[in-house]
DNA sequence: ATGAATGCCTA
DNA sequence: GTAGGCATTCATT
């Protein structure tokens, strides 16, 4: 009854996929591997998972075809790519060869040919086709017994399509996609198209009219229910249209003849060349994986996907066991009594589906153990006495362990249930392993780690199961780098402290901020009046085009010296400075961006993010930055202004509670310590444990004179040096910032390194490092990997350098700042129980407490922060108080 | 509607 | 010249 199947890879497609979404993999040769590491593990996959009974993959040729013959423009605009991704191909085609799968291609026609005439004709011979690819147009083959998997972004992620899921998603049928290209054009191949009209117009035409023919008739017809306009374009293009239509069909009857057969269904790989050319490649996960294996003739066992150690006993035990969906409370109680105090708990929540019906609603928990995993439906959970039981599980079970632990604290509140800690996060693992990485998403890691390609949106289920796998390889990795103690002591203690934080919420002053900006904008207003008066015609001062237009013609200002960018002269307020005195309307402009700034970005939206006791929530993310810092959104709380006057105003607007007080504790210069520290620069390391003015004591040893003799304009030199070096700046850059001439910049940082020669053999040890190692750390070992630092590109490898100096003193501040974050939770409820944290800017905590225990919380507060790590140099904490963030008095 | 380009707020 | 988030405009998914 089940037909054989095959499967038809478009080599092409998944090649420029791989080589664009991995990272610049090399081989021992130095060689780039990434799109052939990224074709090997899709097909690996692919054989894994859909055991296909046969497997091809086609390829284009170099050749033009017979549609770049028919129209010249064919792909006309397509950039060549580099040289490192056609090398790669051959070795593609000997990896694929190996693992059973063998190349077709055929000057002349392009991929999606062959695979058109080879799933039509082997669909005839009675196969189940599936053809994976990321070009849509492979939608024209589907029809029963031919389906798409088609690849959406990167190569992680994979959508299926038949007929019905086809008109689900796009609203045509197989047949119609021609005639739907046909109208809408193709920009990447620069097929034309009939001109205006886009996706939506063809949908709706060709869901009214069928195919392009009834379209063009009922174009034809005036009394068609067509908008004139749109049959203008129609009939316009008519005399066009047959040839794009030529250029889009998919040939299904290409001069070639492969076709499935004995011999050339994926055959059992010939496993041992294989892995010796995976290790020629230095494929090295691809060589684990297929080593873990077995060398059995089942084929889901020598693909298994596995760590170095081979699949856990959890993992395969999971794997094997269906999913028990508890559906009465006999059986839930039956389910958490088997649940032992001793055991390894896995807690996913699923909720609904962004823009479903039940959006942000919680659907039900999952909890995942080492041999069973189990669904609790909200309707199950609702009972009382289930919950209780749930609840002691969670309070007693030994390890705790999510994907982002943090959300998974709210999902749980909704239902009712805390956790008291977390002791496993994959999403906080995978940051602390690889901070480098866009993605910390559960589908991410299942692709980085897992190899796997999970279909769709994760439900808890999929979830739970990927969250077991990926444990060991992440614990073995973790280990295998030293880095589990980053995760321990530092990522993982701080999730139910960030919760807390997020869940307080500041509390804004929303009258305020209604007449701010009522103030403002009545600024802004009589601004753009003024600057029309100048102009004599309005334009609009938000738009770069139209104030450079502005600028340049309508006032003649001089463009001389004015940088470009890449759509015309740039009026970045580096530029417009060059400008000022020319005329006054340059100032004007200034102030009406910050006003703008300041009213769309703070002022008008605050007050509409504040919950019912006016306090809004941000969001803590913890796997985000690459140095290991937080960073804060929805909104960003992080970057309140504070440097202008009306930024001012706007701090003004967070407030305590009455009778209450922020306080707020900073520390003082962290950045230079942890510089002195982690260059052992004794001289820097003195300065600050004699407690002075590190800026001065710079100038001083830079200019060699005491430091009552330092001037005020030698100190700014010697603070905007001691800036720059944390971001590894050089005398060009440094000359722009200080107002010097590269000359003299030059020799002022020969003068700083001459002071400071720790300073200058740390960062020359830190490039060679990063060279050797490709990755920086920080004082507590928190790494970054940093690849590019090998680069061919120079410009490419000056900013991974800097960002090789950068990382250790951002990250360093990042780690004691959590590590302070933590203990200060820690203490605080002891110390001092009415004060709640709010928020952490990078070197500052911000508390809410009553006003009469605004001494105790200062203190403790205080000596927490400073103690929290003996670095080698003090660390000094300034607290300051007030009833608003703005207006705050210095109290330690 | 989505994304690049600009521009600007913070540490 | 490090690390972020986000608003607006403008061109095109």
């Amino acid at each position: 009854m089940s037909s054989k199947h095959l499967f038809i890879l478009d080599a092409n497609a998944l090649l420029h996929r791989a080589w664009h979404a991995l990272p610049p993999l090399t081989n021992p040769q130095g060689q780039i591997v990434n799109a052939l590491y990224g074709t090997l593990m899709v097909a690996m996959k692919l054989i894994t998972d859909e055991k296909p009974d046969a497997f091809v993959a086609c390829w284009d040729t170099p050749e033009p075809t017979f549609r770049h013959k028919a129209f010249a423009a064919y792909k006309a605009q397509r950039e060549k790519q580099a040289d490192e991704l056609y090398a790669q191909i051959p070795w593609i085609q000997q990896g694929l060869e190996l693992l059973g799968v063998s190349s077709v291609l055929l000057p002349g026609f392009e991929a999606d040919d062959l695979i058109g005439t080879i799933a039509t004709r082997e669909r005839a011979r009675g196969f189940e086709v599936t053809i994976v690819t990321s070009d849509r147009d492979a939608l024209q083959l589907i029809e029963p017994g031919v389906n798409v998997l088609a690849f959406r972004k990167g190569v992680t992620d994979m959508i299926r399509y038949d007929e019905q899921s086809m008109k689900q998603e796009y609203g045509l049928s197989p047949r119609q996609w021609v005639d739907y290209k046909t109208m809408r054009g193709d920009p990447s191949d620069n097929i034309p198209g009939v001109k205006g009209i886009g996706e939506k117009t063809a949908t709706d035409l060709l869901q009214r009219f069928e195919t392009i023919e009834g379209v063009l008739r009922a174009a034809h017809d005036s009394g068609s229910a067509i908008a004139p306009s749109t049959r203008q374009k129609l009939l316009a293009a008519e005399t066009e249209l047959p040839e794009i239509k030529n250029l889009v069909r998919i040939v299904t009857d290409a001069p070639i003849s492969w076709s499935v057969t004995q011999t050339n269904g994926v055959s059992p790989p010939d496993r041992d060349t294989f892995i010796a050319f995976l290790r020629t490649q230095g494929l090295q996960s691809l060589v684990k994986r297929m080593e873990a294996g077995s060398s059995s003739v089942d084929r889901s066992e020598v693909f298994a996907i596995s760590s170095s150690k081979g699949r856990s006993e959890r993992a395969a035990a999971v794997q094997k066991t269906e999913p028990l969906v508890c559906s009465t409370v006999a059986q839930a109680k039956k389910i958490l009594d088997a649940i032992t105090s001793a055991q390894e708990l896995i807690v996913c929540v699923s909720s609904g589906v962004e823009g479903s019906l039940f959006a942000g609603q919680v659907e039900g928990l999952v909890l995942c153990t080492t041999d069973q995993i189990t669904s609790f439906p909200t309707h199950v959970l609702q009972k009382n006495e289930i919950k209780a039981l749930l609840q002691k599980k969670l309070d007693t079970v030994a390890s705790l362990i999510a994907h982002d632990g943090k959300m998974t604290m709210g999902q749980l509140e909704k239902l009712g249930l805390t956790v008291p800690r977390w002791d496993f996060d994959t999403m906080l693992a995978s940051y602390v392993l690889a901070a480098n990485e866009r993605s910390h998403e559960l589908s991410a890691l299942a692709f980085r780690w897992l190899g796997t390609v999970p279909e769709g949106v994760l439900d808890a289920v999929v979830s739970a199961q990927v969250i077991a796998e990926l444990l060991p390889i992440l614990r073995a990795k973790l280990h295998e780098d030293s880095l589990d103690v980053v995760l321990t002591r530092f990522e993982l203690p701080l999730i139910p402290v960030l919760y807390r934080m997020e869940r307080a919420g500041v509390r804004i002053d929303i009258p305020y901020l209604k007449s701010l900006s009522e103030e403002i904008h009545t600024q802004k207003k009589a601004i753009e009046e003024t600057m029309r008066a100048m102009v004599g015609r309005d334009f609009n001062p938000a738009s770069p085009s139209q104030l450079a237009e502005v600028l340049f013609q309508d006032l003649k200002l001089s463009s001389k010296g004015i940088r470009k960018g890449k759509t015309g002269l740039s009026t970045a307020s580096q530029e417009l400075d060059k400008l000022r005195g020319q005329h006054p309307i340059i100032e004007l402009i200034e102030e009406h961006r910050e006003v703008a700034k300041m009213l769309s970005t703070y002022v008008e939206v605050l007050p509409t993010l504040a919950d019912k006791e006016g306090r809004v929530h941000t969001t803590f993310n913890q796997a985000v930055a690459a140095t290991g810092r937080l960073s804060s959104s929805d909104p960003n709380l992080q970057n309140i202004p504070i440097k202008s006057e009306l930024g001012k105003k706007i701090r003004r607007a967070f407030i305590a509670s009455p009778g209450n007080r922020l306080v707020s504790c900073d520390y003082s210069q962290i950045e230079l310590r942890v510089v002195a520290v982690l260059a052992h620069d004794e001289r820097m390391l003195q300065a600050f444990r004699d407690g002075l003015d590190i800026h001065i004591a710079t100038a001083a040893a830079m200019w060699n004179v005491p430091l009552n003799e330092v001037t005020k304009k030698q100190r700014t030199i010697a603070k905007t040096i001691n800036f720059g070096l944390i971001f590894g700046q050089g005398p060009q850059a440094l000359g722009v910032t200080a107002g010097i001439s590269f000359e003299e910049a030059r020799e002022f940082i020969a003068a700083y390194f001459a002071a400071y020669e720790g300073v200058k053999t740390y960062m020359d040890e830190t490039k060679a490092s990063v060279r050797e190692r490709g990755y920086v750390e920080t004082l507590f070992g928190r790494r970054r990997p940093l690849p590019e630092i090998n680069s061919p590109m120079h410009v490419v490898r000056a900013q991974a350098e800097r960002m090789a100096i950068n990382m250790p003193v951002q990250g360093t501040e990042a780690d004691l700042m959590k590590l302070a974050t933590i203990e200060v939770d820690r203490g605080l409820s002891r110390a001092c129980p009415s004060a709640q944290l709010l928020l952490q800017v990078h070197d500052e905590l911000v508390f809410e407490v009553q006003e009469d225990a605004l001494e105790s919380l200062a203190k403790f507060a205080h000596d927490a922060m400073e103690h929290v790590a003996d670095i080698g140099v003090p660390l000094t904490v300034e607290v300051k108080q007030g009833k608003n963030w703005e207006e705050m008095e210095k109290i330690k």
